[in-house]
DNA sequence: CCAATGTCAGCATAACTGACATCA
DNA sequence: CTGATGTCAGTTGTGCTGACATTG
C-alpha cells in the first residue's frame, strides 16, 4: 500500500513527541509540549520579544504569545521589559526553564541515536538531510 | 544550529498539508483535513467499522468516530448496517467521496514529484525509506 | 498619523477521558 | 455476564482571526 509522506512524516513526528514525552515524565520534569519545545529551540538566551518569536516558530504573534503565556505559568520563563524600549518586553528562559530544556535537548539527542541503532546511522543521515534541505514553499497545483 | 528531527518532521509535514489544502480548495473540492484524509486511506471499499479505524488510525474510538461523523456530515462517507452482525456499523465511501479521495491521491503524489524536483530523486526516495523502515515503539529513555 | 507590539476574546480542529446503552 | 461496539459529553492543546490599546 502506497501511504502518502504526509502521514509517515506525522508518524515520525509523533515517534519523537511520545518518547519525548515519556522521558520528561519519566525524569520528574516539568511537562513540555511540543509546542512549548519549539519556542525554546527558538530562544536566545539574552531574551526575545514575543513577535519575534512569532516570526522564527512561522506562527502569529497570538500563538506564540499563549505558548509564551503557558512556560510562564510553568514558571519556565520570565518576561522582563527590554530596556532599548518601553512597547517591548523580552521574553527568556527561568534556572528551572534552563534545566527542561537541556533535558529535552538532551533527550532528543538521544533518541536520535536510538533511531540509528534501529534504522542504520545513514538511512538517519539522509532523512534529516532531505528535511534540511530547502523545500521552498509548498507549489499551487491547478 | 541543531534542529530537533521532531521539528523538522512537522515541517514537512505541514508542506505537505499546506499544499494540498490549496490544491484541495483550488480545485473546488469538498475541503478534507489531514486527520479525514488519513481516515480515507485504512479505509477498504467494503467498508470498515469505526472500532476498526480507530485500530488503523492509532486514535481511540471516538477520535474516530468524530472523524468519521465530519465526513458523513460532508457527504463523503455513509454509514450502513453491517449484515453480519446487528452491532456493527460499517462505515464507507459515497460517491463523492471516492472523487474527493482520488483527487487528494493525486495532489499527494504531484506534491512529491515536485519536491524530488526541488531536492532530487534520491533525497525523497531516502526520506521515504527511512520513514518507512519500522520504528519501533519509542524506547523508555531512563 | 503609521506601524509594530502585546494582549484579550472567540473560533476551529483533533486529540483525549469518562460514561453509558446495545448486543454477540 | 463479559466484552466489543457505537455514541454522547466534556476537556485539553494548538493553531487561527478579529479587535484594541500602547508607543516609537
Amino acid at each position: 500500500m502506497h501511504r502518502s509522506l504526509s502521514q509517515l512524516l506525522g508518524e515520525g513526528r509523533r515517534w519523537f513527541d511520545d518518547g519525548l514525552s515519556a522521558a520528561m515524565e519519566a525524569a520528574g520534569a516539568t511537562p513540555v509540549s511540543p509546542a512549548q519545545l519549539q519556542l525554546f529551540s527558538v530562544l536566545d538566551p539574552e531574551g526575545t520579544t514575543v513577535s519575534e518569536l512569532a516570526r522564527r516558530m512561522g506562527v502569529t504573534r497570538q500563538t506564540a504569545h499563549q505558548a509564551a503565556h503557558g512556560l510562564i505559568a510553568a514558571g519556565l520563563l520570565e518576561q522582563v521589559p527590554d530596556p532599548g524600549s518601553a512597547r517591548r518586553r523580552l521574553v527568556r528562559r527561568t534556572a528551572e526553564g534552563e534545566r527542561a530544556h537541556r533535558l529535552a535537548a538532551s533527550v532528543l539527542t538521544r533518541l536520535e541515536d536510538r533511531l540509528a541503532e534501529r534504522i542504520g546511522g545513514e538511512a538517519v543521515a539522509a532523512l534529516r538531510g532531505a528535511l534540511e534541505a530547502g523545500w521552498g514553499e509548498p507549489p499551487s497545483l491547478g
